[in-house]
DNA sequence: ATGAGCATTGACCGAAACGGTTAACAGAGG
DNA sequence: CCTCTGTTAACCGTTTCGGTCAATGCTCAT
């Protein structure tokens, strides 16, 4: 990567990443021109080949970014410091959502990129994964306290139930392509209320 | 459609359907070659062109499909005439993994084609669509006994969480490619479990 | 065996798209 | 005027695309 690109205004950079994003987050690494990306970020194809020597370097670029923003607004966020389940999701879903305002696309990319399976790509992309794999969420569920919770419940599906409707809702709106940030954040603010409604045990309850 | 298609052996038919269903559903339309359709499915690409005059045909039959299998294999699971929210939702999810089954790319097939913006089938997407829109979950929650569930509870609320985890567990399967289907069966039921041991009220506090 | 009729394909076509290069242009500063 | 830097239109050789067509094999009644 020619170092000029960072030494570019910080919107232009981002203008280019964010097309970069969206064009290889709708098509296959090998269908995804950078004629197109080039076009979406407002520039030239040439200059575009001007700040990426190729192709390859500037997918893996967008990449690593990928890796670098998530793992630092996820740490930044203070979700892995709660000691209140809900509250540690909560700050963990505002942390996706400010990366996903900052680049809508990036999300989406992610994914594509870790089922990529053109040679040219495929290798590094698995390759830089193996240090990313979460182990937070396992080691989360083992520090609430059960007592917490309504008595008798799986807190091992209420974790993953909670998870898989997570990723439902997120990626409803990632879907439809244009996104309301503070429609979603409303939206999820009020699941995370009612699960706190249904899973957690009631103040009369543990009165009794 | 040239109408020998149809007169094909089922299981060639099929084969020639999950391969468009497949190709298409990884990339946008015009991104999606003919030839590659016709590798996937293990003929040549002048044979699909016998088949379906042009690229349009061909993708507009697959959405036709699409919506066709759908809608009957909803009907048939008999999931619309249950009583019972929870064993709605378990016929519900069963046709879907029938579906799935026969037509694994289809899923991911329809919602790529709903947001298809390439005018050349875009129109005739919407326009076909505009049928199917279902109306059947409104209704469903209002058959509903509130006093079958725990007091206070946001039924509404419960019901959209609980499309959304159904629509992120499916996802998780559908992203990995290959899919253990009665793995997947396995851990819907659970999924289904456990609702209905945190969402119903309990015989002991109906008992009360 | 023969030939009519059908399924199937390799080879081909013109057009377009691709990754990448290059020579030239525009503008700011001296 | 010249130079340096950011920027691009135009271009190149190659590949891929949708679609066609003549030719190949296959089946089966004669």
């Amino acid at each position: 990567m020619n170092p000029k690109f960072l030494s570019l205004p910080e919107e232009k950079q981002q203008a280019i990443l964010n097309a970069g994003y969206h064009v290889f987050s709708q098509n296959t690494y090998k269908k995804s021109p950078m004629s197109e990306i080039a076009e979406a970020a407002g520039i030239s194809k040439a200059l575009l080949f001007h700040y990426f020597h190729n192709k390859k370097e500037l997918y893996l670029f967008l990449w690593d970014t990928c890796a670098r923003v998530t793992v630092e607004e996820m740490e930044k966020s203070g979700c892995y410091e709660q000691t209140d389940l809900f509250a540690g999701m909560n700050y963990g879903m505002q942390a996706k959502m400010r990366i996903t305002r900052r680049y809508p696309d990036m999300a989406l990319f992610a994914v594509k990129a870790f089922y990529e399976k053109d040679p040219e790509v495929s290798g590094e992309i698995q390759k830089s994964m193996e240090g990313y794999l979460s182990v937070h969420a396992r080691r989360k569920l083992q520090e609430v306290d059960p007592d917490d919770f309504i008595p008798g419940i799986d807190l091992n599906m209420m974790y993953m139930e909670m998870y898989w409707a997570s990723e439902g809702y997120l990626w409803e709106f990632l879907q439809r392509g244009s996104m309301d940030f503070d429609e979603m954040e409303c939206g999820f603010q009020k699941l995370l209320d009612f699960w706190k409604s249904v899973y957690l045990k009631k103040p009369q309850e543990e009165a009794q």
